[in-house]
DNA sequence: ACCTTGACTTTGATTGACTTTAACTTATTA
DNA sequence: TAATAAGTTAAAGTCAATCAAAGTCAAGGT
């Protein structure tokens, strides 16, 4: 324990429940100096600990007035079921798997038409500059991005 | 988090719902000294807020009772709507264009908000571990499928 | 394995010196 | 005197320098 990075996270969980909303905003420089660490310790401690795979979401702006915004997703078994859903896509997925994960989304209700043919669009999208293998990879990191965006609520 | 071009941005804004007609018309050194800040970053958040690619057509003229018009384009005629869209992207699109036009769709009502929060992340995903040389070209036909998934009904 | 650090990069905001344009005012000329 | 040219002033435009963040990555520490 009390190594630097528990404590950060610690702190910001912390600021996360005091927070009438379901989101903080910080500056990774202020939080930086308050723990006398260097402010990429900060990236670290939220990639490590507030990446979308523990439920939150992390957001940025940089340059002048740039900020940090953490929002926690609410842990209803919706979100669950969503979070497994990531954790089924993994790193990779095939064109058809991803259009039917979309399909079971709409029948579940959890997506509208709309929705739905927003993310098929993507998922079929002809990226022609790209070789077959980062596709698939592609693929999954847009759909992660979609699930998660879509219960962010 | 107020930075004075958010504060800018926000202020035309409210402005031009606020106006009667689809325009509004400012004096940049006036804005500018109620903002307390030089005239020149009137433009920057003309150019950053305003563009095309957001929706807004920037006029001005200068010398002696010199003005800035801003219009809000109507982003609603159904029909050419999706080709006016396309259009606009074109073949490649920065990251602050294609949030800034999607923020016009759901102003717009065209989109809702979780829609929105769909196609941001997709614009917004974090594709540079996947080596793809053409970021600007890859968004644009992302976006471009998904304004014409989620219009033409 | 996980944590810490720092050099370097990228993005975004702010400022000010200098330029261009338009309207108004005054002087000059047919 | 009316038309025109020249000078003055009041805008807005441009651009590059600088400042203010956050992001990345890899090397080293525990």
């Amino acid at each position: 324990m009390s190594n630097i990075s528990d404590l950060i996270e610690q702190y910001l969980k912390k600021l996360l429940e005091e927070s009438l909303e379901d989101y903080i905003e910080i500056q990774r420089s202020k939080v930086a100096s308050y723990f006398n660490c260097v402010p990429s310790q900060i990236n670290y401690v939220l990639t490590t600990r507030f990446s979308t795979g523990h439920g939150y979401i992390v957001e940025s702006r940089r340059g002048g007035g740039g900020f940090i915004r953490i929002v926690k997703l609410p842990l209803d078994h919706r979100v669950n079921l969503v979070l497994g859903i990531c954790n089924m896509i993994g790193e990779s997925i095939s064109r058809a798997d991803a259009i039917g994960l979309i399909n079971r989304l709409q029948e579940e209700e959890l997506i509208t038409q709309r929705e739905k043919r927003l993310m098929c669009s993507v998922i079929e999208s002809k990226l022609q500059y790209l070789e077959i293998p980062v596709h698939n990879q592609l693929r999954a990191l847009l759909l992660k991005a979609m699930v998660t965006a879509v219960l962010k609520e």
